[in-house]
DNA sequence: TCTGGGGTCCTAGGACCC
DNA sequence: TCTGGGGTCCTAGGACCC
């Protein structure tokens, strides 16, 4: 272990996009060049915010998470635009594309960033110039400016790519780490928010360093399992890998609206969950996916916001389920006073693949399905082996509710 | 003018089983 | 006899991030 860490330190670039949504329009109509440029949802109702902006629009004042009416009041001149996702996506995926040619270790952590692991790849040139040359292949390639992050492990990597905007690059060493980081507010570190930052300053934690430097029971009192993971982020000690597949497990696919005025009135409060539940179906269809829980999200008009689910008999993935499961749960949580935002959304999703063969033991007569889980049964076996068939069941075919198969597998173990 | 929408992870408490 | 402890599943909700 010891001989190997001193062999070779990982090398973990974190990528950054540069207003990427903003960014993006301007690659695609160069006119936008240099002007105010701001990407709003309901850029034209009373509720829109700015979603991002280009940095002329920055000079202004305006920010992310601004009220519309606000920017606008800001810089006049604000040129305002509904977000075009699969615009998005497209320059998305072109840039990971480029990124995979310079390593296999990418991992998408969301649109507009990404982690890869180097170690392996940047060689004689050494990796600032690795780093330097991938950033300019996606500017010259995709009109796209990008700010990298370069060290020895993914937290690190974050912080540093966030250090020089735009178009930057720097590099932090876990040796760097008192110098540069510990003087800087505790709320500044990434996983510190508002809620944590006060209960770190009420046990007298303002900085990184006070955090780097404090007893870690404490912290473990305060914050659970992340007391410990926060003070090793402000130590510079983070060994999570970069993990390429990790894009591949879904755990939840969700859609909400807030609407575009208080509702009160149960059927077009209906009407909505409705079209929530046929866009969280069509984007389930498009990834094979399927459901095994369903949660509603209701937001009042205090902004007091709820949600309620449950766990669904057989996965569903089809428009009409989901919908009248979403409603059943509206009907059953709902208070009756006006509504501000609804949301629906598919949990534990799990491959429809998987799914099917689990329909399939519950759709056939007793006989018929004992023969179908012997044959699942043995399949498993082969797979997970003797000891771990329980587990294995769970997983694969999710057999747990039926005692029937409970009673099953008891008789096949003795 | 009043504050979006998409997620993930963790925790806590109750139900149930052995 | 009058009460233990461990484990798992489920739901709700908090915190955080982009």
């Amino acid at each position: 272990m010891e001989a190997k860490q001193r062999n070779k330190a990982r090398v973990i670039l974190h990528i950054d996009m540069n207003s990427f949504y903003a960014s993006v329009e301007v690659a695609h109509n160069p006119t936008l060049k240099g002007k105010p440029v701001a990407i709003a949802g309901n850029a034209k109702e009373r509720r829109g915010v700015i979603v991002t902006c280009s940095y002329e629009a920055r000079a202004y004042g305006v920010h992310a998470t601004m009220p519309v009416w606000e920017a606008l009041k800001k810089c006049p001149n604000l040129i305002l635009m509904e977000p075009n996702f699969d615009l998005y996506r497209e320059a998305s995926m072109n840039m990971f594309e480029i990124l995979r040619q310079y390593s296999d270790l990418v991992e998408p952590v969301s649109i507009d960033e990404g982690y890869l692991d180097i170690t392996d790849h940047y060689g004689e040139i050494g990796a600032v110039e690795y780093a330097k040359s991938i950033q300019k292949d996606i500017l010259n390639r995709l009109h796209l400016p990008s700010s990298i992050g370069i060290a020895p492990n993914k937290f690190l990597a974050k912080t540093a790519s966030d250090m020089k905007k735009p178009m930057g690059i720097f590099i932090l060493r876990k040796r760097d780490v008192p110098e540069v980081l510990w003087h800087l507010p505790a709320s500044k570190m990434h996983g510190i928010g508002d809620k944590t930052a006060e209960k770190l300053s009420s046990v007298g934690v303002y900085t990184i360093g006070d955090l780097a430097n404090f007893d870690v029971k404490i912290l473990t009192q305060l914050l659970g399992v992340n007391g410990t993971r926060l003070k090793d982020h402000a130590n510079g000690i983070d060994h999570r890998v970069v993990d390429p597949e990790s894009i591949y497990d879904f755990k939840s696919i969700g859609n909400s609206t807030t609407l575009p005025r208080d509702i009160t009135n149960q059927q077009e409060l209906y009407t909505i969950l409705d079209r929530l539940s046929e866009k969280v179906a069509s984007r389930l269809e498009y990834k094979e996916l399927m459901a095994t829980k369903l949660h509603i999200t209701i937001r009042y008009k205090d902004r007091k916001t709820y949600n309620r689910g449950c766990t669904l008999e057989n996965p569903l993935d089809k428009s009409k389920d989901i919908s009248e499961v979403a409603r059943v749960l509206f009907q059953k949580n709902w208070d009756g006073s006006a509504v501000r935002l609804l949301g629906v959304t598919a949990g534990e999703v799990i491959e429809r693949s998987s799914a099917s063969k689990q329909l399939d033991l519950f759709t056939f007569s007793n006989d018929e399905k004992t023969v179908h889980l012997e044959e699942a049964i043995s399949s498993l076996k082969e797979k997970y082996g003797e000891g771990i068939l329980q587990k294995g069941i769970k997983k694969e075919a999710n057999l747990t509710e039926n005692s029937f198969s409970k009673d099953f597998l008891r008789q096949k173990k003795e």
